[in-house]
DNA sequence: GACAGTCTACGACAAATGTAGTAGAGTCCG
DNA sequence: CGGACTCTACTACATTTGTCGTAGACTGTC
């Protein structure tokens, strides 16, 4: 088994959430969001992780006028889904209780945070007493 | 920049947890441990990858009689945490709350698990209300 | 002492990842 | 038209990660 099963690496992901946070984009764009927030590379460099993107199902690519536009084809959440799924896997074996735990003694939250948290738990709560009778 | 920042990959992950799992282990029970879950490798990878950890600083060995043993020098929590904040950082700008809202959302908790969460939500919040004084 | 089994030290190698250069096609301005 | 730019296509390359193989040192057993 050769490295990585065609997930996302770190500086590739950036670009992916350059997609997300500015929509549709060509390589220059990208590149552009990527220099604001401090972050050097090449425009090249950017076009191969675009590309790369791409080939592994990430993004397409419309060419429009000028440059090709680049789009993502998966949500921050699906993203952000299967990349926890798979932290709990390999530290928790799948269970999730304990990473939530975890962070949530861990991290800080504000009043506001808290009361969210609440809420979702009452949710929770009374989805998991309905489907129990 | 390189590829990653000194970090551990899926595999080598897998055998600082057999130590985890199993506390101070010798190449071969690390092995054993990992054949038992049906994971096939081969005794010199495994070698590689404690010797990797070690390099890396995650893991110590000392030469006991017959052979090497190897002990986590890092905290199950410690690296879970560094991982989570990882991905925290580059998912959600490192916000917390999100992720954990996320998590709760996707996967499906027992009774127990919840009460358990509402349990730490009342000491949070409790905690926060005793601050803000 | 010789053979079998166990360990460690080193070296190797392919695939993935991060990063970029070069060359050539197309576009725009004076 | 002829530079000056911009884009894309290809290629390249060092590191890291996942995986081993080989050779030599040791140990224990007839």
């Amino acid at each position: 088994m050769p490295p990585r099963e065609g997930d996302l690496g770190t500086a590739e992901l950036e670009v992916l959430k350059a997609l997300w946070d500015e929509g549709p984009c060509t390589v220059r764009q990208v590149l552009n969001h990527l220099h604001d927030r401090g972050r050097r590379v090449a425009y090249t460099t950017v076009m191969t992780f675009l590309s790369r993107l791409e080939q592994k199902g990430f993004a397409r690519s419309d060419k429009s006028d000028q440059a090709y536009v680049y789009r993502a084809l998966v949500t921050h959440d699906k993203v952000t889904a299967s990349r926890l799924r798979l932290l709990m896997e390999q530290l928790y074996d799948g269970a999730a209780a304990p990473m939530v735990l975890q962070l949530m003694r861990d991290e800080n939250f504000t009043r506001d945070e808290i009361a969210e948290l609440q809420n979702l738990i009452d949710l929770l709560d009374a989805k998991q007493k309905r489907s129990k009778r």
